[in-house]
RNA sequence: GGCGCGGUAGCCAAGUGGUAAGGCAGAGGUCUGCAAAACCUCCAUCAUCGGUUCAACUCCGAUCCGCGCCUCCA
């Protein structure tokens, strides 16, 4: 099994290889940290984060950095209005975004790499580009010259021999040569904050600042690029210029875009104002998983439709999911192992697996789950189902969950101990013996106040939070 | 105008030459003190129109509709 993945560069699905056969050099294209990121956003963090389990399921070993974007023209902006350092500014929304993104069961890149911290790096980049003829000053800020890369347009398959007829293309409020040239280093305007460069005294652009990362934490040829397809022009399109001007080397390998989160037929964005944050819908009352699970279960290139109808969805989907790990673990089954059930758990392991190696197809892995689900369920009723059987099935919940990660709830403050309910299961269990119903339901009833389901099966009471 | 993605059951969503996975919702049934869980049954001809083929949702052409990018943006 190898995984496949769709490479925005050559349009096509390849199969993946690390350069160096075992570590994976992945760059991801974090959050610019001027307000809480929206679920959009993690729609495409929670893409990476399939691919990233996807990867370590396939025994590769992560070499992952996300930067955070932490100077900007908005953090500027919102700072000074603010009254605060624009570090002061970032830090809290830096915090949310690594809060958030924890709540979703991200797995946390192996870097998290700040602009800010990376600005010598910057300025020595811009420095070898000016050194090497491709930049320009104008107005005191430098550019990028796009006239002398040749390659310009391969990412985002944009021919520019002609004018963008029809597009809107605005006058930056600096002179450029060319519209398509970009700012590598912007010079200091009143009141803005700057860092000293022989360039003069400025800021970078938001596109060097990748470069220099992934570059220094990656090597000059990097395994895996990501981020949404909104980047891919012109932000990697300007990525792929910087770095393969400083280097002469392919900068990507595998450059691997997620598509865009709509909210009623709509992309959500912050210009829109039609956007939810984690907060927002956590505040509605739905879990983590059910969120993760959504954003999770389609196809990363293919928009996805939020809509609080797929987030119920997604949690009864997930309850389908825990009752029946719950069932594998409670009921009492004959000693034996059942072949055909065992040769069917192996089958819907290679399933869920091969789902996933095409191009994350997480929709068709799941199906492999689901499916297997419905029939050793029915295998169980009809006393099929062995307890030798019962190690294939957990393993391929094991294998689901390293991927998905839902099956775990997300702790609720307060509720009750396990002793604390096992008591109230035993009061109830003497009630309904000597057949006082009404006793045994009010129990019932107060755990669920609680949040606490009973459930009574042919082997005894089983119970989960809910 | 250019580039790209998509239109499959009430909703979400796989499939992509041989007569439509899966999830949710809905209806009926089994089980149960009741409930829950689980199981069973039922519920689509794949935007439209042509063409190719023994055979098309799947290939080709045209049309209609939706979305994204081309400007900060996941």
């Amino acid at each position: 099994m190898a995984l496949r993945l769709h490479n925005t560069l050559t349009q096509e699905l390849e199969e993946f290889r690390p350069q160096d056969g075992n570590t994976v050099r992945m760059y991801t294209c974090g959050p610019t940290v001027y307000h809480y990121v929206h679920i959009g956003n993690f729609r495409t963090f929670t893409f990476q984060d399939i691919l990233r389990r996807t990867l370590i399921a396939r025994g590769y070993v992560m070499d992952h950095v996300m930067n955070i974007t932490d100077v900007e023209d908005k953090i500027i902006r919102n700072a000074m209005a603010a009254g605060v350092t624009i570090n002061e500014y970032t830090a809290q929304y830096t915090k949310a975004f690594l809060d958030d993104s924890a709540v979703l069961r991200l797995q946390r890149p192996e870097r998290v790499v700040f602009a800010t911290e990376h600005i010598p790096e910057m300025v020595a980049a811009v420095e070898k580009l000016a050194a090497s003829d491709h930049t320009y000053v104008s107005d005191g800020s430098t550019y990028f010259k796009i006239g002398t890369f040749p390659g310009y347009g391969k990412l985002s398959h944009t021919n520019f021999s002609g004018n963008i007829a029809g597009a809107r293309v605005e006058v930056d409020e600096y002179d450029k040569d060319d519209a398509r040239d970009f700012v590598l280093w912007k010079s200091q305007k009143p009141g803005e904050p700057a860092w000293d460069a022989s360039m003069g005294a400025g800021r970078p652009g938001w596109h060097i600042e990748c470069s220099v990362m992934a570059m220094k934490y990656l090597g000059e040829t990097i395994d895996i690029h990501t981020g949404g397809v909104d980047l891919v022009f012109p932000h990697h399109e300007n990525e792929i210029a910087q770095s393969e001007a400083l280097t002469g080397k392919q900068f990507v390998r595998y450059w691997v875009h997620a598509e865009h989160l709509m909210v009623e037929g709509q992309k959500m964005s912050k210009s829109l104002g039609n956007f939810f944050t984690l907060r927002d819908i956590l505040e509605r009352g739905y879990s983590p998983e059910s969120i993760r699970y959504l954003l999770a279960s389609s196809q990363y290139r293919k928009q996805l439709n939020f809509t609080f109808d797929g987030l119920k969805a997604a949690s009864t989907s997930i309850d389908r999911l825990r009752n029946f790990e719950l069932r594998l673990k409670n009921d009492k089954l004959a000693i034996g192992l059942n072949q055909q059930i065992d040769a069917r758990s192996t089958q819907a392991l290679q399933a869920f697996h091969a789902g996933l190696d095409d191009d994350l197809n997480t929709a068709d892995a799941l199906a492999a789950i689901f499916e297997y689900i419905r029939e050793v369920n029915s295998a169980m009723d009809a006393g099929e189902f062995y307890a030798g059987n019962v190690a294939g099935a957990l393993k391929l919940l094991a294998d689901f969950d390293a991927i998905f990660d839902v099956l775990t709830p997300s702790q609720k403050e307060g509720g009750l101990s396990d002793s604390e309910i096992d008591a109230l299961i035993a009061d109830r269990a003497k009630a309904k013996k000597s057949r006082d119903f009404a006793r045994a339901d009010a129990i019932r009833n107060e755990l669920i106040e609680l949040g606490v389901i009973l459930e009574d099966t042919k082997d005894g009471v089983r119970w989960k939070r809910k």
